[in-house]
DNA sequence: TAAAAATACTCCATAGGTATTTTAT
DNA sequence: ATAAAATACCTATGGAGTATTTTTA
């Protein structure tokens, strides 16, 4: 490992031409440069400056060395920047874990929040799902957005409810099933549908593919979990594919797609979001706030 | 200055999840690592790692920092990378001293030298004049091309006498001298002629332009020193400005110019390559027999 | 209770400072 | 002769190891 430090002390003697006025520039003893540069020049068996008592220049290698020796100390700086920012966003950005529709369709509730907040930042973590609890109930998140299959939120959470979402199924255009304005579970038995591999949502998942098989649809798993890849997925090959929308939704297109609810579905699940029991940090009760605003206001089925 | 060691453990442990499994591929003990890791949360005064006696987790700062992590870690290597680099070149890179010319116009003499030598490399180095010569003679260059005036070379060194150069002055198109086959200093009096600024040639500049003053010309020297520089100087004002050619050269055209000898020119220069009186490097003997050989041929003047 | 991280403590390497010597002009 | 880098020597910091304690699942 190179130390940043004799890197430093290269640069300033090749920009001084002095190995004095660089220990002046580094507020360090002129033996300490000279001591440095000795041991980079070791470490990297390399020529770096051609020195005499009376005279510095850059050596050969010394030229060909530098820029490397410039990006590293550039690349230094930045990672301290970067220290220094993620310092300084603490208590003005909201830590929210949750799935990867929280970056797609950016929830309505957190762009009310943002409306109220203009002036807080949003980072969005994602985890599997216990596993954001965990970070919820430590504090190092603000809040979770999650479905729960209803009656099944977390105890030791702060649960608010936003609504509740009904299975769909989203149908490429060309899809014979796509021309319908309503289907049941019996339109899709003999069509195999898209479902995803459910390693974030076992519990939820089992209890839906269970519904479905007990119907006779065949299911097919996409290989990954993030709703991007499994729109892909199904898109490719044609196939539908399952979508969690609010129960009173109708047929409509989305992303190409043609979108129609389950009418006879029994399996629904509720958009949850948790907070920490004890309120967490400031930014966390103001969301919670306005989340649950949002609920009182009906914003959630206004605008479903 | 971040210790890059405790960045390398750092993305070790993220990677592991674990400190023993970290301490163990890092070669270190559990402590050490442990300590490495609360030394660099403490510098950046951030919280890197979520970590209970059970399991490691990254924290959400911690993930935001990760990627300058790698970054950090990525400029590290790839400078080790090029101080092998640059090391492994030694003596099988030949190492140049001379003026911009010799990047411009490839120099047909060391054309001649790659064709006899065609795994060895050539780096060329720029610089003042005088320090090209020490330089070579401490050994840290293998030779230098360079302009003297003719009787006056480096006695401390090795010199190859190349070619004699004469004058030539290089007219934009438009210009009303540009349409001659020849001319004279007398053709050239009352047209600005651009100059080298002279910084590193002071001399020999010194001899031409008092040839040039003598004879009426007006001059006017460009801001730098670099060839190229000097060529966009003087299109842009649509001015002539000096070349050195093969004193038997004749009207040719050029990078857009049209270039004419001075035919009664009394200047001329000579092209000499230096080496070092005691032989130097493998690589610098054989540029040295190369570039005799050249000269024996007759290829400079064939190819002038 | 067991597995893993943190800590206490020791030792040693080494970075940096002061003072001095060497070197090149 | 002088200015500047290298070196010798010393001190103190602190990094790594061993052994132990703490913590949590």
């Amino acid at each position: 490992m190179i130390d940043p430090s004799e890197i430093k002390s290269f640069v300033t003697i090749a920009e001084e031409r002095s190995f004095s006025a660089a220990a002046q520039r580094l507020g360090l003893a002129q033996s300490a440069v000279s001591q440095r540069l000795k041991r980079l020049e070791d470490q990297l068996a390399l020529h770096l400056l051609d020195r005499t008592s009376r005279r510095v220049r850059v050596s050969v290698e010394g030229e060909l060395f530098l820029p490397h020796a410039y990006r590293l100390l550039e690349v230094h700086e930045e990672a301290l920047r970067a220290a220094d920012h993620i310092r300084s966003k603490r208590g003005s950005t909201l830590l929210l874990g949750g799935y990867s529709f929280l970056i797609e369709e950016r929830l309505k509730l957190v762009e009310h929040f943002l409306e109220l907040n203009p002036t807080t930042q949003v980072d969005v973590h994602h985890g599997a799902r216990l596993d954001l609890y965990r970070r919820l109930a430590t504090g190092e998140l603000d809040a979770v957005v999650a479905l729960a299959l209803p009656g099944q939120t977390q105890t030791d959470l702060e649960a608010v409810h936003v609504e509740r979402r009904q299975c769909h199924v989203a149908f490429p255009p060309s899809h014979p099933l796509a021309a319908r304005s309503t289907i049941t579970y019996a339109d899709l038995s003999g069509h195999p549908l898209t479902i995803s591999p459910g390693r974030q949502d076992a519990e939820i998942l089992g209890t839906v593919t269970a519904e479905l098989v007990r119907r006779g649809i065949e299911l097919i798993a996409a290989p990954e979990a993030d709703r991007r890849a499994i729109e892909q997925f199904a898109n490719v090959r044609g196939l539908p594919y399952l979508r969690w929308y609010p129960s009173c939704r109708e047929r409509h297109e989305r992303s190409g797609c043609v979108v129609l609810p389950i009418d006879d579905d029994v399996v629904f699940t509720d958009l949850i979001v948790y907070f920490s029991k004890d309120g967490g940090r400031a930014v966390a009760r103001h969301f919670a706030d306005s989340v649950r605003d949002y609920v009182a206001l009906g914003l959630n089925e206004a605008t479903a």
